[in-house]
Parts: structure tokens; sequence; C-alpha cells
RNA sequence: GCGGGGAUAACCAAGCGGCCAAAGGUGCAGGACUUAAGAUCCUGUCUCGCAGGAGUUCGUGGGUUCAAAUCCCAUUCCCCGCACCA
């Protein structure tokens, strides 16, 4: 060790020795196992201090399981599935100025390098490099035989053995889904491709089937249950409509719906056009109530919007109310309708505790709206919205229905309608319009013949649910999230026509979607060491049968796949000693994607005992109080972090900033004083060296036992938090905390036990900042720190006595600093009186009776006049007593017990503190008891009340 | 809109019924050390106070309680996700 800290030396020493002695490479063996997980990187770009925050948190979990005493895992692998790899080198093969830009500046490759990975496998295989090592220059304990990449022949085989078996157990499904779609570029767009409308989502509309004689007029809503509120139909009578056949049936439409019709996986073909006034004045029939009603014109009605021709419920739909309300003495003649059409009964099909019979017409007077031309017309549509939807159950008009939620009914209704054959669904954006870059509305297009992982299946959730309910979450505030989440999850297509991946074995003309060949490769880990004996064809479906799931035995696994038939027994027992993951720790973006996942799939595939146990999230990294971005910048690196600051600084200041899901922001000012703070750690084990003597062996003083005892609570601390992995907390108190531990103890003049305590202390250190507390531990000439024992609080090294005296010593050091700054002297004597005894037994009295509730002036004051010793302090017993009860009442029972239990002498602490009190004030300090307070000339000692001394000062 | 998280002193960030004027850090100010700078150490940093005290604070407005930053209700604002993309 040497006397100047020197991070890169001591770092690269470490991690060689820590390689060269293959500490992090665990076989199975009788101790209990512990296996953790991070997601792989994708490797399209550098690991950054978001990947910094949680792969560290990952590997001070492993470090720390690991030196409580259990074989941990904890592996590494590589993403490169998927589109953007493959986008990223056509990108660079033609030199695209802003990412080169983006690749040479922010992530620090070299041009000449950028030259040499202009193909996706160049990329892969820079990246996968680049990556180990920044994982390796941090010093992670991972067991680097266990890595692979997602494009391996040999993973690819396990992900063509887990379609087949989803596939078989019906897990993937053929279907269609929606997509945003340019009709220029005939592709479907991603949100980069987008100009305008990023935030537009996909909304599905139900669409009822009015029927027109033998034509249909469809009426596209998001409340399908409104349609028994049906009054009449509306049509813009200035827009042009189209009749087309769809399907076998002859709809009409706005022309603009018409055109998005064309996009749907309906066969669409056009008839003809047709005026809006040509409809108006027409009879239609409901096709669930089978009610005939008018068709009515509005201004408000928009061929833009769903089909361009809206049903009408004025019950319910301010607009439709209104526009009702304002053909009132219209003359309608034209349209050769002759009733009067203010007379249409509304129908009320929904109850809603906010509103009576009609809410539309309650809404509408409420805020005073006008006409349908008014803009209050929008919100009151919201409002109604809003509170039928939250509150409103459906009345006897529904039939059936009647009594279901509003917000439950949606589905149910569009499901039965659609099998009834009188409704369809039609898809629509939330905003429009939608361009593309290139210039292009987009339209939704249906995709036809995809392949779909069913996830919305209620019992492939149901065994989710189950598994979350076993499982830990960490926060566990989280845990509810997950569970929205599940129940949120729709049927996901699972296949892509571009990108990297494995090919859908039963139709390989797609590729596995990126996602979904990510779920249960922690399982694959445990195969990859054993890479070297097998050939890639030899991973037939037997294979993972037998080593995942037991099926069959390893005689014929061995005699299929022609692999040793030893090999694959022990691969089998691997997995059975290392399975289930134990803990996935994760940033809070894979949440709604790939842990979620990730559980599906598990379930899906493996039997309970192998489901997944615990689950970790963590926040983001910002720098400066800027959001990073891998595209545009800002970004640090993982790589240049650890180059400035070393190893051991980069970690624990990540690790320090913020907690669980909270985002961390990195900040130079705040790390350069971490750098500080770890210099100073570094230079006090450097001038003590750390030593394991026996504690209890020698003369400890109050100081020293006080020491020794704030470290247990440390340990204690530290150790709690890492169980919850509270990291943050973790690093607070194993590190900050102690470290003004030890100054105060050093002030105090301490050093009989600092050997001691900083032979335990680099222990409790080691999981955060492994690399120095290996250099100091070399000094003891003992074994790795990182295999060693994690310290365990000692309870019999508690002292609370030594926790009131120095508690009384610093109290009293405060007070005194306070009344010198008020006062403005320079003190030539201080004399402290500690409070008289009887004093001490108010205090202890009051504090039982508190511990057993009957704590009232009354009782306290009974029971301590009934005690003969009391007596002579008759008068001022009263006054002391009222106060005692109030500070009693505050007090927390650590205190309580201690004040209580603990035979503790004030005049003895101070005198042992006396020394130190003298030379911090500068003067002289006398000791008295109040009971006998010899110097006294302003009577100050009866103002003494336990642990707070009397101070007179001159 | 839906769902999740959040709002604490100059800043970051703990606390989540009594120990709270509120941990820790940063910044700032003063002091010690030093020829000086740096580093280090100490002290202070809501307001008032010439004896260790008092007063007003934890987004905003109500409420529960002997007691609220902490619990309940309402409200405002901020961040994230809402998909076929890793």
């Amino acid at each position: 060790m040497k006397e100047w800290y020197n991070p890169h030396e001591i770092d690269e020493k470490w991690q060689r020795k820590w390689s060269e002695a293959r500490i992090f490479e665990p076989e199975p063996d009788d101790r209990e196992k512990f296996f953790i997980t991070i997601p792989y990187p994708y490797l399209n770009g550098n690991l950054h201090a978001g990947h910094t925050r949680t792969f560290t948190i990952g590997d001070v979990i492993a470090r720390y399981k690991r030196m409580v005493g259990y074989n941990v895992l904890f592996p590494m692998g590589f993403h490169a599935t998927g589109t953007p790899i493959v986008g990223l080198a056509e990108q660079i093969a033609k030199k695209d100025p802003e990412t080169m830009r983006v690749y040479n500046q922010l992530h620090q490759i070299p041009l000449e390098v950028l030259d040499t990975i202009q193909t996706p496998e160049q990329i892969v295989e820079f990246f996968s490099k680049e990556d180990e090592a920044a994982m390796k220059i941090i010093g992670f304990s991972i067991d680097w035989r266990r890595k692979f990449t997602t494009t391996d022949p040999h993973y690819k085989k396990m992900i063509t053995w887990q379609f087949n078996l989803l596939r078989s157990k019906n897990r993937v499904v053929k279907g269609a889904h929606p997509v945003r779609w340019c009709p220029h570029d005939e592709n479907p767009v991603e949100d980069h491709d987008i100009l305008k409308g990023e935030d537009a989502t996909i909304i599905d509309y139900t669409l009822i089937k009015f029927r027109l004689g033998g034509d249909i007029l469809p009426c596209a809503t998001l409340r399908p249950e409104t349609v028994f509120g049906v009054t009449n139909l509306w049509v813009n009578p200035k827009i042009l409509h189209v009749k087309a056949r769809v399907n076998d049936e002859t709809w009409i439409v706005s022309k603009e719906a018409y055109d998005k019709l064309k996009f749907t996986d309906k066969k669409v073909e056009f008839i003809g056009e047709i005026d809006g006034e040509e409809l108006i004045g027409k009879k239609v029939t409901n096709p669930i109530t089978g009610s005939l009603v008018l068709i009515l014109p509005a201004s408000f009605v928009s061929p833009e919007n769903g089909s361009g021709i809206v049903m009408s419920v004025p019950a319910h739909a301010p607009y439709d109310y209104l526009a009702l309300r304002d053909l009132k003495g219209a003359d309608l003649s034209k349209y050769a309708i002759t009733e009067d059409v203010s007379t249409i009964p509304l129908i009320s099909l929904i109850k809603v505790p906010e509103y009576g019979k009609y809410p539309a017409v309650d809404a509408v007077s409420e805020l005073k709206v006008k006409d349908q031309n008014d803009p209050k017309a929008e919100e009151a549509t919201k409002l109604v919205y809003r509170r039928e939807f939250h509150s409103g159950v459906l009345t006897e008009t529904t039939g059936k229905y009647a009594g279901m939620a509003v917000s439950k009914i949606k589905d149910v209704l569009t499901h039965d309608f659609i099998e009834q054959g009188i409704a369809d669904i039609f898809y629509e954006f939330s905003e429009q319009p939608v361009i593309c870059r290139c210039g292009a509305t987009c339209v939704i297009k249906m995709v036809k013949d995809q392949w779909f992982l069913n996830y919305s299946d209620p019992s492939w959730k149901e065994q989710v649910y189950e598994c979350l309910g076993n499982m830990q979450i960490i926060p566990p505030e989280l845990r509810v999230e997950f569970g929205n989440k599940i129940d949120w999850l729709k049927d996901k297509a699972c296949a892509r026509r571009k990108g990297l991946g494995t090919r859908v074995p039963w139709d390989p003309e797609w590729v596995i979607e990126s996602l979904g060949d990510s779920t249960i490769y922690m399982g694959y880990y445990i195969v990859a060491k054993y890479l070297d004996e097998f050939e890639p064809e030899q991973l037939k479906a037997e294979f993972f049968n037998y080593c995942f799931l037991g099926e069959g035995t390893a005689q014929t696994t061995a005699s299929i796949t022609g692999i040793d038939e030893s090999t694959i027994n022990s691969i089998r027992q691997d997995f059975l000693y290392w399975y289930p993951v134990d803990l996935r720790s994760s940033g809070k973006d894979l949440i709604p994607n790939h842990l979620l996942f990730f559980l599906f799939h598990h379930v899906a595939i493996f039997p309970k005992i192998h489901w997944p146990r615990a689950i970790a999230i963590n926040g983001f990294v910002s720098l400066e109080g800027q959001k990073m971005s891998k595209s545009k910048g800002p970004i640090l690196t993982l790589k240049s972090a650890v180059k400035e600051y070393g190893a051991d600084i980069t970690r624990l200041y990540i690790l320090s900033t913020a907690e669980h899901v909270q985002d961390a922001d990195w900040r130079s000012a705040d790390i350069e004083s971490t750098r500080k703070q770890f210099e100073r750690f570094y230079k006090m084990a450097f001038d003590c060296p750390p030593c394991d003597r026996n504690a209890g062996n020698y003369e400890l003083k109050f100081i020293d036992k006080w020491m020794l005892s704030k470290l247990q609570y440390r340990i204690k601390e530290t150790t709690d938090a890492l169980n919850k992995m509270e990291i943050r907390r973790a690093v607070q108190n194993a590190f900050y905390h102690m470290m003004n531990d030890m100054k105060w103890y050093e002030r105090r003049g301490g050093v009989a036990v600092k050997a001691d305590i900083i032979g335990v202390w680099i222990r409790l250190m080691a999981p955060f900042t492994p690399h120095i507390c290996e250099e100091i531990h070399e000094r003891s000439g003992k074994d790795f720190i990182s295999l060693d024992k994690f310290p365990e609080a000692n309870i019999s090294l508690i002292d609370r006595g030594a926790e009131l005296a120095e508690e009384i010593t610093g109290n009293t050091l405060r007070d005194i600093e306070e009344i010198i700054r008020l006062i403005r002297i320079k003190p030539k004597r201080v004399v402290l009186y500690t409070a008289a005894s009887w004093k001490k037994k108010v205090l202890v009295k009051a504090i039982m009776m508190k511990k057993d509730n009957v704590l009232d002036m009354k009782t306290l004051m009974n029971a301590l006049m009934s005690d003969p010793l009391m007596r002579p302090f008759a008068k001022e017993v009263p006054k002391f007593a009222q106060k005692i009860i109030t500070d009693v009442q505050g007090m927390e029972k650590e205190m309580m017990d201690s004040l209580t239990e603990v035979d503790f002498d004030e005049t003895k602490a101070l005198y042992e503190a006396v020394d130190f009190l003298s030379c911090e004030i500068g003067c002289n300090i006398e000791i008295y008891s109040a009971d006998e307070p010899g110097y006294d000339p302003q009577g100050k000692s009866k103002h003494a009340v336990p642990m707070r001394p009397a101070i007179f000062i001159e």
C-alpha cells in the first residue's frame, strides 16, 4: 500500500488478481446458491452512466451475498438481436454525419475505428469487447466464462426450442394487428419516422352498423353502450359520402373514412358517391334495439373522424343534445322531414350520482353552453364522459347489461356485438394528422398473418399473477405497478421482417422479435459454460427438454444429440442447482416490457420451482440535471468515468446519489467531493493498518467503547439496508456515517480500537469499493477480502453507557459554545454541575410510568411524594415533574431504556472528557454535582437536569 | 385520458405520527493550520435572542389527533410509461 491513493494502479492490480485466482467463477457446492442477473446490454453503443448504476447495484448485491456466505452466480451476456444494430451499420457505412458525430464524440470511438465497424457483425464484435472491458475496469464480479451474444448459433438453438415449445402450448398464435403506416413509403412508421403527431396513439372505435334498407351506415363510437340510447343519426349535409362494397356488405361512409377502410383487412370496393343531403330525412334501423330512427343534419360532424356518420345519444352526449336543440323550429322541409324533431324523446341508459336522468342536459345547463358551435360543448362532453365512465352504471334500458359499470362494459359489448354481426372495430389515430417524414399522411393498416404471443390470455395472466404474488418486488411500492401492467398487456406481435435474430422455426420468412428472445436466457448462462463441448446442431429440442425441464433421461438425450452423457448430466445438475433466478435487477424502463415478458415466459415454460424469486428496480441517471441521450448527448460513458475517477470512486458515487426508483443526477462537483472523502478514507487506513485484535483485551475508555458501539449500529444498518437493497442508505452508513464517527473518535483522542475498526470497516465497504478494500486488507496478510466474511453486528459491544457519555459530552460542549457565542466573552473558568440525584429519580419514575402507560401529573406526584427522600425538595418537585412529563412524552424508546436500565454516572463521564472539553473551550473546567455544588456564585446548579448539566461561565 | 412516481431549507437529498428547525452532502461565511495557495480540521448557515431560549417553516387549502413534513380529503405543478420499439 502506498502513501498516496492511485486508483488506477490499485484497480488494475486487483482486477488482475481476481481474474488469475478465478474467484468469481462459481461451481455448485454445498453452500446455498444465489443467482443474480441483470438484463444484458444492447450492443449499439458504449455503456454509460445509466448502465453503471444498474450494474453496480447488481455487483454490490453479488459481492454482499458472497460475503455473507452464498455461492453467488453473476453472469453477463450481450444483446444484439433486433433492428437498431442493422440500422446503425447502415448509417456508419454511408458515413451519416450525425451518426459519425454521435459515435465519435459521445461514444468516444476514433474515426479510424468507426471505419472498421460497418457491418452488423463488426458492430456486435466491437461493442461486446468494449462492454466487457468496461465491466472489467469497474470491477464487476462477473463469471466471464458464461458470456454470449444473442446472435450466437448456439443461443439461436435455445430460442428455436423456446418458440417451438410456446407454439405447442398455444402461446404463439396467428393474427392481425394495426400499425401506423405510410402509404407513400409502404412501410410501418416508427416514432423517429414521424414528422408530426408523434403523440398520436391508435384508438379502437366500435363501429355500429345501422341499416338503411340493404345498406349499412356504420357509426364509430368509443362508447358502444350508448347505442341503447340512440334517438337519431347525424350526417353533415355538406360533405361527400361514398357507397362501397365492404366484404359482403354495402356501406355508406365519408370519403375520408372510405380511404381509411382501404387499409384495413377488409375487402373494399368503390360503388359510387352520395351527397350528405341525400341521406338526411331517411330512417335507419338500430341493429341492437330494432328501433327506427331519423337521419338529421348536423354541422359538427367531421368527415375526418370515424366513419363520418354519427349516432346521436342526446341523453348522454352534450353535442347530440345541443344539435337536436339547435334544430328546434328549423325548416327541414327540404329534407322531407315533417315531424317536429324537438319532440324526439331522450333515452337515458346510464345512472350517475352527479347528474339526473339526462346528464348531457344537466352538463349543458351547468356550463351554460349555447349551441353545438360553442367551444364549451367540448368541455361538457369531457365532463360527462369522465363522470359516467368512473361512476356510471347501466340502467334497465340496456336489458341484460343493466347494473354493470360503464368503465367495464366496453370490451364486453364490443365482443358481443361483433359476434352478432352488428358491429366492427375501426382504428383511428388519437390525434390527426399524423405525418411521415416523407410528407405523406399516415394511416392505420392491418398487418395480416402476423405471429403473436397471446399475452392477453386470462389463463396465462393468471399464472403470472400467481408468480408475482410469490415474488419479492423491490422497492415494494412497485408491486401494484407490476400488477397493473400485467392486466394491461395485450397480445404482442413476436415476429419481424427485418433485423438480427433467430428465424421463426415454422415460418422462416420471419425473425423472432428481440424482446421475445430475451426472456428465459438466464438458463442459457448455465449452458454457455459448456459451449466448446458441442456444435450448435447438437442442441436439439431434447437437449433443452432434458436440461431445462427434466424431460427424458440423460442417456436418451445423449444418444439423440450425440453429446457426452456426462456433459449433459453436469448441465442438468448445474441447472437444478442454480435455477431459479434469485434476483433480477434492472432499470425502471424495462418494467412494462422486458420484465413482464420475463415473467410470462418463465411461467409458460418452467415448473413453479423455477419461477423467478425477486425483481429489483432502479431509476435513471441524468447529467448535471440534463437527461442523457444515447443519440443526442449528453452522455457519460462508464469508461470515461472510471478513467477520470477510478473504479471505486465511480461506484461509490453512483450508488450514493439516489435511492431505488429515484433518478440520480451525476454532477462533477459532487463526485469531486466523493473523491476527497475517499482519499481521506485511504489516508486514514494507510496511517493505521487494520488489525483484528480482540477488542476486549485491554483497558477501554468511554470513547473507545462508544466507537465500538457505534460500529455495531453501522453494521446493523448497512446489513439491513443491503437486505432491502436500499443501496444508498447502505452507503451512507457504511461510508459516510462511519467516516463521521471516526472523525469524532479521532477528535476525542481515541486510538485504542482504531486498527480494529478499520479492519472491520474495510469488510463493510468491500461490496461497494472492493479494490481499495483489497489493497488495505492486503496489509493484514490475509486472503481476498472479496471472499472474506461480511461483518456481523456484535450485540455485546453495544454500550449504551458509553453512548450516553458521548451524548452528554457532545451536548455539553455545544451548550458551552452556544453560551460563549451569545455572551461574547472569552471564558476564564467554566463550571459544570450535573443534575441533583433526586431529579434523576423523578425522570426514572416518569419513564417507568410512561412505559406502563400511566404517566400523568397526578399519579407521578403521588408516587414521588410517597418517597420520604423526596420530601426535602417538595417545593421544586412539581415544576420539575411537569417539565419531565413533556420530555418523556416525546422520548424515543431506546433512550428511555438507556436511562432506566443503564447504571450511568454523569459526573464520571464528564470527568473522563474533561481534558477534551477544556482543550476545545480553551480554559479550565470544573465539575460538580448539584448535590454538592462547591463553587456556585450564581446558583446555576439548580438548573441542571439529567443528561444536561448546568453551566456557569466567567 | 389512464396508470405509476414525485414536490422538504441556496442546491442535491434523507425523514413518512412524538427523538424534527428536520440526517448526510454541496455551496457560502468565519476560524485553526500554512510564508502563501491547496489539502485538512472546527464552527455557523429560516428569524429573533448579551446564559444554553423563543417564534415561523416541509407545493396549496381544509380535516383527524393531546401531538402531523409524516395520516385523511381536495387542489396545483413536475417526471415517466401507454407498445410491436430496444
